[in-house]
DNA sequence: AAGGTTCGCAACCGCCGGAGT
DNA sequence: CACTCCGGCGGTTGCGAACCT
C-alpha cells in the first residue's frame, strides 16, 4: 500500500522560487497543450520540477485570467460571508470571487482577515452573555476554535454537499416576496425536479407538522446553483426587522441560535419564526 | 545605520477521494 | 474488491520585504 512521494527530493529538481525562463516554459507549454497530466509536464516541458508544482505554479500565478492586485473591500466582505458559511474551503471560496486563487484568498485570511475577526472577537462576547459567571472570561483556546467553526452552519472539512434541509417554518415565508431566484433543477430522487414547482406545491399543502422537514438533493456540480444558494437573501424574524432588514453580511452567526449585528448587540434566534436557512446536511 | 522583528506571499507537504485497472 | 495513479485541497513553512527599535 502507500505511494512513492509525487516529487522526490533526491531526484535533482529545482525547489524553491521560480526563474523567468522556467515561467516561461511552462507557460509556453500549457498554452500549447492545455492543462492537465501534470506528472508528465516537466519532462515534456523541459522543466526541473514536479508535476504538482508546475500545477501549482500555472493555477496560482501563470493563468492569464488571474487578478492581480489588491483584495477589494468587497471582496473583503464576500469572502468573510462565505468563509462563515462554508469554513476553511478556500477552493469553493475561491470559485465565488473571479481571478482570485484559493492560495491567494487563505492567504489573505490568514494575514488580515482572520486577525480581524479575533480583534473584533465576537465570540468573547457570546461566551460572556451565555454564561454568567465572571471568572469564565479566560476563553479556552480549544472552545475558542471550537465556538469559530461553530458559528459557521456548514462544518469545515472538504465534503460534498448534496442535500438542504428546510423545515416547514423555513419555507412558507421563502415563498413569499421576494421569491427565491432560483432557476435550475434540482434532483431530487434521481428525478429532476425544477425547484419553483417544487416548493410552491409543497408549500401550497397545509401541513401544520413542523417536524416535517423537505430535503432537496443537488449536485454539487451544479455550481451555478449553489452560487444562487448563497446569494440568496431571506427575510428575517418580525422582532429584528426593524433593525436590520434583511440579514446582511454584517449580521455574523456565532451560533446557529446567536449572531452578532454591526452594533456589537447579540441576538438569540426565534427558532419558531426563524425564516432563514440554518440548517444543512452532507453526506457520510 | 544596523540589527531584530513582523508581515505577506509563494511554494511545499501530506493527505484524500475519484478514476482506472 | 484491492490497489495504484493522479489531481486537488488545506495546512504549514521559508524567505524576502517592510517595519521597528
Amino acid at each position: 500500500m502507500g505511494r512513492s512521494p509525487c516529487c522526490s527530493k533526491d531526484k535533482g529538481l529545482n525547489r524553491g522560487a521560480w526563474t523567468a525562463m522556467e515561467d516561461k516554459l511552462l507557460t509556453d507549454y500549457v498554452k500549447t497543450h492545455g492543462e492537465g497530466n501534470w506528472r508528465n509536464l516537466p519532462k515534456s516541458a523541459g522543466l526541473k520540477r514536479c508535476g504538482k508544482s508546475c500545477r501549482l505554479r500555472w493555477l496560482n500565478y501563470l493563468r492569464p485570467d488571474i487578478k492581480r492586485g489588491n483584495i477589494t473591500h468587497d471582496e473583503d466582505e464576500l469572502i468573510i460571508r462565505l468563509h462563515n458559511l462554508l469554513g476553511n474551503r478556500w477552493s469553493l471560496i475561491a470559485g465565488r470571487l473571479p481571478g482570485r486563487t484559493d492560495n491567494e484568498i487563505k492567504n489573505h485570511w490568514n494575514t488580515n482577515l482572520g486577525k480581524r475577526l479575533q480583534k473584533d472577537n465576537p465570540i468573547s462576547l457570546n461566551l460572556k452573555k451565555k454564561n454568567p459567571n465572571p471568572n469564565t472570561k479566560k476563553i479556552d483556546p480549544h472552545l475558542f476554535k471550537m465556538n469559530m467553526n461553530s458559528y459557521c452552519v456548514v462544518r469545515t472539512k472538504a465534503t460534498r454537499c448534496n442535500k438542504v434541509v428546510i423545515s416547514q417554518q423555513q419555507l412558507k415565508p421563502m415563498i413569499a416576496p421576494p421569491p427565491i431566484s432560483v432557476d435550475h433543477v434540482i434532483h431530487n430522487d434521481d428525478k429532476p425536479v425544477e425547484p419553483k414547482s417544487l416548493l410552491s406545491s409543497f408549500a401550497s399543502k397545509e401541513v401544520d407538522n413542523n417536524d416535517l422537514d423537505l430535503g432537496l438533493d443537488f449536485k454539487m456540480d451544479d455550481l451555478d446553483f449553489f452560487s444562487d444558494f448563497l446569494d440568496m437573501e431571506f427575510s428575517q424574524p418580525a422582532s429584528l426587522e426593524n433593525n436590520i432588514g434583511h440579514l446582511s453580511p454584517k449580521a455574523n452567526y456565532i451560533d446557529d441560535q446567536t449572531f452578532l449585528l454591526s452594533d456589537d448587540s447579540v441576538h438569540e434566534w426565534d427558532f419558531q419564526s426563524n425564516t432563514n436557512l440554518t440548517r444543512s446536511e452532507f453526506d457520510n
